[in-house]
RNA sequence: GUCCCCGUAGCUCAGCUGGAUAGAGCGUUCGCCUCCUAAGCGAAAGGUCGGCGGUUCGAAUUCGCCCGGGGACGCCA
């Protein structure tokens, strides 16, 4: 194992223990990387944290520490105080160098771990109902959860990847009759299109794709049963094309749930939340509507749950939704949704707070808006109006990797600005070039003829150069990077971290020749270093969906 | 009016459980291919971390107020 920064931490708090008799916990013993590699490889600020209850200077706190540190550290070549009262530990170059026989071993799993302990977690992502294609919008959040999922299942936990599908609602009677609308169009007929219908190409097509396969028997048909015909064929096949997209944008979904599911059987699992809710007392009728007093639990009005007219608010069946997901066994249940959902968290949440389950039962990650800009001006994009920019437009221009590298590396709070005349084009300059071409560089000295192959070694003496060292050490960093990405949801984290890494690589490959015909011991040890760099940046870049290729 | 997010280099953004000279990519300027891929490297220029206060040994990071940008506030979904 690497893992320096945790037994510098236990080091840390036993040396603590034994100097001043004080317990300490993991948020007071903060180990960091310093900002400047002279000050040494990592460093705890815990001798100031501890002035206030002893009384006494950082710098007369730290000496004692030092001392005891030194002795139960032999993996630190130096452990030293510094200034206000740091103490900075550098890692003997022998431990350092045992990484990379660790990553050669671990192979396609080295970066995983078990923090997460097999906790059971669910993530509900895209989302987006079947009256569309994906757009830019669904293509950040499938990014971004789809990365947050990897994090998951690297890091130990259980992770199942879901998406729930609302094709019960209005919407889906919006696209039945657009569909229609459509389909008469084809043979030439009025059928007045919906003043909220979908306008957008896929609803044409699907109404051709119906019209070829059926021919006109429609036209003349039962109003009603054309409408429930074309609003499912429409669904069948919107849903269709974004599963083809999800899969070409390599995100992978393990469960759909569908709405309707919660209005089977006679709405038997709303009737039973509805049920619930009201024999615990938390709803009342007022106006004819029966409401859910939200209030109660902090929200800032009441909510509707049954309308007047006797039909479901949105509320009600996602309530059953979210009830289900803790009923099969996920006790920590994540949703990742678009900002203008912000107001829909509260009331989420108080129904489930107030159904009885754990505060921290549902964890919401709100996603902010992309606005597509041109020339400084926002272009307002709509499925209704099918001027939105598809999932699948801006894959094939920007291709995948740029797409899924471009909104996985920046929080998801931040609403960003998406240039569409730097969508359309492939810029060379793309951070996410930089980070393939150094794996294609390490492939290439792997594989050259020239280069005699690498041939395992028990140590690595003779990599003592500084650029090595720090090679090492981030390697090292690698799964502790994975298991704080996870913990955090920051996929973001991992793209930073991949940055950091190929810089220094790079850097590394113009300074240093991996081959040295005239010293074949110097030339493995470098080979070796370089395969465990390469299975670490292509763990890394699988984490966030993003190819490494063997050629650039 | 209430609530949420954002405001860090010319641009796009990291950094935010408080810590040692504030970072990266792009862009700009100047160097580097007889040598493992120049989609690269090295160097330089570029910042009152929106503003004002508070908390303390220490604040880009915490708290309050203000300014600016975006979004949400339905018996829509």
């Amino acid at each position: 194992m690497s893992d320096f920064e945790n037994r510098i931490r236990e080091a840390a708090k036993a040396a603590v223990k034994e100097t001043y008799g004080i317990d300490t916990d993991d948020d007071m013993v903060v180990v960091e990387i310093p900002k400047d590699p002279k000050m040494g490889d990592y460093s705890t600020s815990i001798a100031m944290r501890l002035a206030k209850t002893l009384h006494k200077a950082p710098m007369a706190i730290a000496e004692p520490l030092v001392e005891v540190l030194k002795k139960d550290l032999p993996e630190a070549s130096s452990v030293e105080v510094a200034k206000p009262g740091f103490i900075n530990f550098r890692i003997a170059r022998d431990e350092l160098s045992k990484v990379i026989n660790t990553v050669i071993e671990s192979g396609d799993s080295y970066g995983h771990n078990n923090t997460g302990n097999g906790q059971k977690v669910l993530v509900e992502w895209v989302s987006a109902n079947p009256t569309g294609k994906l757009h830019c919008g669904h293509a950040r959040n499938a990014a971004w959860g789809d990365a947050i999922c990897r994090l998951y299942e690297a890091s130990g936990y259980d992770c199942l990847r879901e998406y729930y599908i609302n094709d019960a609602g209005h919407q889906m009677e919006m696209l039945g009759e657009s569909l229609v609308s459509r389909y008469f169009s084809y043979f030439g007929k009025e059928y007045p299109l919906p003043e909220n219908g979908y306008h957008a190409q896929d609803v044409i097509d699907i109404a051709n794709e119906i019209a070829k396969r059926d021919g006109d028997k429609w036209l003349d048909a039962d109003p009603k049963e054309r409408e429930a015909y074309f609003q499912k064929e429409g669904e069948q096949i919107e849903l269709r094309n974004i599963q083809e997209d999800l899969a070409y944008y390599r995100c992978h979904i393990d469960s759909w749930i569908h709405e309707t599911f919660f209005y089977a059987n006679d709405s038997q699992r709303i009737k039973a939340a509805l049920n619930k809710m009201t024999s615990m007392g938390l709803t009342y009728e007022k106006d004819g509507a029966l409401w859910f007093k939200s209030t109660e639990y902090g929200d800032d009005k009441d909510r509707v749950l049954k309308k007047s007219d006797g039909s479901l608010a949105y509320l009600t069946p996602d309530i059953a939704n979210h009830l289900y997901k803790v009923e099969r066994g996920y006790p920590y249940l994540v949703d990742l949704w678009g900002a203008d959902h912000h107001s829909y968290v509260t009331r989420m949440k108080c129904a489930l707070k107030a159904l009885g389950l754990p505060e921290n039962t549902l964890n919401v990650d709100i996603i902010q808006m992309v606005r597509m800009v041109e020339d400084g001006v926002e272009v307002k994009m709509s499925k209704r109006t099918g001027n939105a920019i598809t999932l699948r437009e801006l894959c094939d221009d920007l291709g995948v990797d740029a797409a899924r590298w471009f909104f996985v590396s920046k929080d998801i709070a931040t609403q960003m600005d998406l240039d569409l005349k730097l969508a359309r084009t492939r810029d060379n300059n793309n951070p996410v070039y930089y980070a393939q071409y150094a794996y294609s560089r390490m492939n290439s000295i792997m594989n050259k003829e020239e280069i005699p192959d690498f041939v395992e070694t028990d140590a690595y003496p003779l990599l003592t150069d500084e650029k090595e060292m720090r090679l090492m050490k981030l390697i090292s960093e690698f799964p502790n990077e994975v298991a704080g990405a996870a913990k955090t949801r920051k996929p973001n984290k991992i793209t930073e971290y991949i940055m950091s890494f190929v810089k220094l690589y790079h850097s590394y490959y113009n300074s240093v020749h991996v081959n040295n015909p005239d010293n074949p011991e110097l030339t493995n040890q470098r080979l070796g270093l370089t395969k465990a760099a390469m299975i670490t940046l292509k763990n890394a870049l699988e984490l966030i969906g993003v190819s490494a290729p063997d050629k650039m």
